[in-house]
DNA sequence: AAAATATCTTTACGCGCGATAAATTATAAT
DNA sequence: ATTATAATTTATCGCGCGTAAAGATATTTT
């Protein structure tokens, strides 16, 4: 809190007592100088608030203490949800975050990673498209700048990936529903934007056989990120239509889930495991919202604490020990079964 | 797109055929220049491709291109509605927006409009929590910077303010309720952290009054942004003990409202406005999840688009024509009535 | 065509700080 | 106390670009 007003470091340094490149010093990383003109700088900061000009700063830097984070869509709650403790990890470790929704356009991640590049960010998260990415965009990007993907995978593209274990948590999923009524047919978008959609796809389909079962896929018409949207209308065609041969449904996501919950209580059925219930409906995430559908929404839980936290540790373990990683990691937390009322 | 790497703008002007000034006035405005000489520019734009760099543009220049936009809570999926529409009309206008999510809490409010100081934004949009605010930090903030005020109103601070009015929404609702069965009830947090909230309360007192009716008002007990989850546990309990006098709820929110169906759902009451329903419930904001509850919400949509662009309208008026508004503009755009079955 | 005006080039300086080398201390180890 | 080591000071350069002034061209007007 201060009285005076400092241009710049150069009168910092002068009313602290402390050369200006000391100052520097002090500002860059507090303990690389002695205790005692550190004490001399922060009581003069008491005094005075000064804080450095960041644009001169990042000016001549080698690196920054940026790290960009994009994500493709934040209307989404699930990105909201992973961004927001990427966000604070971030915070916490001392740097700052920036983080750029891409808004479901491919190009627009290519347009966010172009305005990165100028901010000289010391490494990059990033949640990519996957297929639809613009892939040499992305591996351009990669050269230039410590890279960390999360959620979605994208071969031999940056330093490490970390994500859920689709295989994993899929064959949860379809194991518990075998075990507890008839086996599940999967439903899902014909094409769908993320990548995970397809891993979750093939996961199902071993999965299934594998419990001996014939796997049954249902697949919605419609493009883009309105999954609820989709979820309801070809999920209740195929409902009202009595397509699905089995009282059980799994759905590739919670948001084709709550979709198709919405249309399953528009026809009047009734969705659970009890004896007086129509059909099972499952769903995969635990979106925020799955825990208040009607009836509450059975799931697989991603692990998000875990997943940000790796991907940002491992971003800054790379940049903090200078570790020339020839391999690329790839971690996988497991997802977590969470029962409810729908299936 | 380009082989050479260019360094500077030094080279950039000496493969263009011009001088750096004049480049430079380019990249400030294209405008500027004459039409061959910027058809120079940008011939050897694409064949080099070089952008400048920012800290060295922002480091000496009056105004910066950033526009800083705050809102308190990104994971509300209202926020990131707005957020996003927000952010789009900047970068439509030629602008940098950086957005900036407080997580809930008015102490990291109050660090980013610190953060936000030291990127000498061109001018910035908060939603503010309101009283839960840092009054002093906007209130100096709002001196050194152009600031503009969306979703929730302070007193004096900002050069413009741009939201719902709440009291024509409300009075929608209440006049739909009555006309169409019993009068509602009004629902809502004790402690809410967004102000709107207290403006809806006096709304609906006044509507009331004014249809005659008595006002009779339920609050829930909870802190923090769990509204959903306030919603089932308080209005669960509320339903349970039927301390309501009346079939009709109004929701001081969409959140909550989705909280208290899904706390109906688990009582077996029927929602809805038809002959065999037990209660009506109705919510506010047209939340993108209110279309997909069971039954459907019915509500009051604010005008996202219109907020959004007239806030960013509001500002860029301000930066771009240099006008020292000497009065404070508030705008309130109307709410809409969305019928759908819970209500 | 000449005159008036708009635009460009040249030259030069400054922004605020990072980085470095050499000289000078202050602190720790012997 | 003397030496070895670590930290600080002094001095100086450079980053990439904004900005301004003066003179040189180009374009438009008469």
């Amino acid at each position: 809190m201060g009285q005076s007003k400092i241009r710049n470091m150069e009168e910092f340094a002068s009313v602290s007592g402390i050369s200006r490149p000391t100052v520097s010093k002090y500002f860059n990383d507090p303990g690389s100088v002695r205790v005692t003109t550190r004490a001399k700088i922060e009581a003069a900061l008491k005094k005075h608030d000064y804080q450095p000009n960041v644009f001169a700063m990042n000016q001549n830097r080698r690196t920054t203490k940026n790290i960009g984070v994009v994500v493709p869509n934040l209307a989404d709650p699930f990105f909201s949800e992973i961004a927001r403790r990427v966000e604070l990890a971030c915070i916490d470790a001392g740097y700052s975050p920036i983080l750029l929704s891409s808004h479901g356009k491919a190009e627009m991640e290519r347009d966010n990673l172009n305005s990165l590049r100028s901010l000289k960010p010391a490494g990059v998260l990033l949640a990519p498209f996957g297929r639809m990415s613009d892939y040499d965009a992305i591996h351009a990007f990669d050269k230039d700048f410590p890279l960390v993907l999360f959620d979605a995978n994208i071969d031999d593209i940056g330093k490490a990936f970390v994500g859920t274990d689709n295989f994993q948590s899929v064959d949860l999923m379809v194991e518990y529903l075998c075990r507890s009524g008839e086996a599940p047919c999967f439903f899902e978008m014909k094409t769908p934007p993320n990548p995970n959609a397809n891993k979750r796809h093939q996961a199902y389909v071993e999965s299934m056989e594998r419990h001996g079962h014939e796997p049954k896929i249902f697949q919605a018409e419609g493009e883009g990120w309105k999954f609820e949207e989709i979820g309801s209308i070809e999920g209740g065609r195929l409902l009202s239509s009595k397509a699905f041969k089995t009282n059980t449904i799994l759905c590739s996501n919670d948001r084709l889930a709550i979709g198709m919950l919405s249309a399953a209580y528009g026809l009047g059925l009734r969705v659970g495991h009890g004896v007086d219930c129509d059909i099972r409906i499952a769903g995969h995430d635990d979106h925020p919202y799955s825990r208040f559908t009607c009836p509450p929404l059975t799931t697989i839980a991603q692990d998000y604490e875990a997943i940000a936290n790796r991907a940002v540790s491992d971003l800054f373990g790379m940049l903090e020990h200078e570790e020339r990683l020839s391999d690329r990691i790839e971690t996988t937390f497991e997802g977590r079964l969470v029962m409810r009322d729908s299936a």
